[in-house]
DNA sequence: ATTGCTGCAAACCTTTTGCAAGAAT
DNA sequence: ATTCTTGCAAAAGGTTTGCAGCAAT
């Protein structure tokens, strides 16, 4: 294993959460500043391919990895922005039936569910118009 | 209403699928040549502002859009790209579980949920190893 | 020698923005 | 006159790629 692959895997070990690609090489040059954006795009390539990292998609912004694990779910507040993971087994009924009915096979790793987060419904109450500020959040 | 708004309108209520700003740029410009991409999203913005018109991120590649209507929300296969959209009253057990455990309102206009498509599972069976193909369409 | 990894820079795709011109009020 | 909308071109964000060099075998 290389330096650039071992340094890669090191900060994904040493965090909880999801990181983007950018978080990641900043991470991974504070203690090895030559290793590019590139490699880390190569490198997390290469670990979804062997299964030890997966990533998902939260709407907004880049896309987030992590070490496969316990698999959880998104949620992303599509006002403020907030992402925050929910346990995988609050989809269980949804996957059962997507299978049932359409032979679609969810894959709970990689789910973003959108919405308003408690604090952003608390502040604009009931379905209030959007405005920029949301749409640029989302 | 402008010429581009019209057309995009048009475009809109004309498919029945939802559409990315570069497929309805496309289709606009099929009548309306000299309308333009930034256009396309500038009026696309104000639609939505006006709740006319909703946007969800697909997981790979661009914002797709459509008219506001009957809510639904989407499946995208991880390996071949597809998306559908499948019935919001799927989400119902998942939406209350959410507000009640998280306070988080689900959005099922916005939903999109990741796995494989009845083709791909029967093509690859059983969890067969990430190939390139499955990254790249995703 | 051959193969594989890497850094760099450039390219790419999608989306946003600054600006000056034109249309509508 | 003022305000809104537009086209164009450039910029921006995120990601991929070509290439030459270096490292490991």
């Amino acid at each position: 294993m290389t330096a650039a692959k071992r340094g890669i895997a090191d900060v994904l070990a040493a965090t909880g959460t999801d990181l983007s690609a950018e978080e990641i090489t900043q991470r991974v040059q504070s203690t090895r500043p030559e290793i590019s954006p590139s490699t880390v795009y190569r490198v997390l390539d290469e670990f979804e391919d062997l299964g030890i990292v997966v990533h998902a998609h939260l709407g907004h912004g880049a896309t987030v990895y992590h070490l496969t694990g316990a698999p959880h779910g998104h949620v992303v507040c599509t006002r403020c922005g907030t992402s925050s993971e929910v346990p995988a087994e609050l989809f269980d009924r949804m996957e059962g039936e997507l299978l049932k009915r359409f032979g679609f096979a969810l894959d709970r790793h990689h789910v973003a569910i959108a919405g308003l987060c408690a604090a952003c419904r608390g502040v604009q109450g009931r379905a209030a118009p959007a405005d920029r500020a949301r749409r640029r959040a989302h």
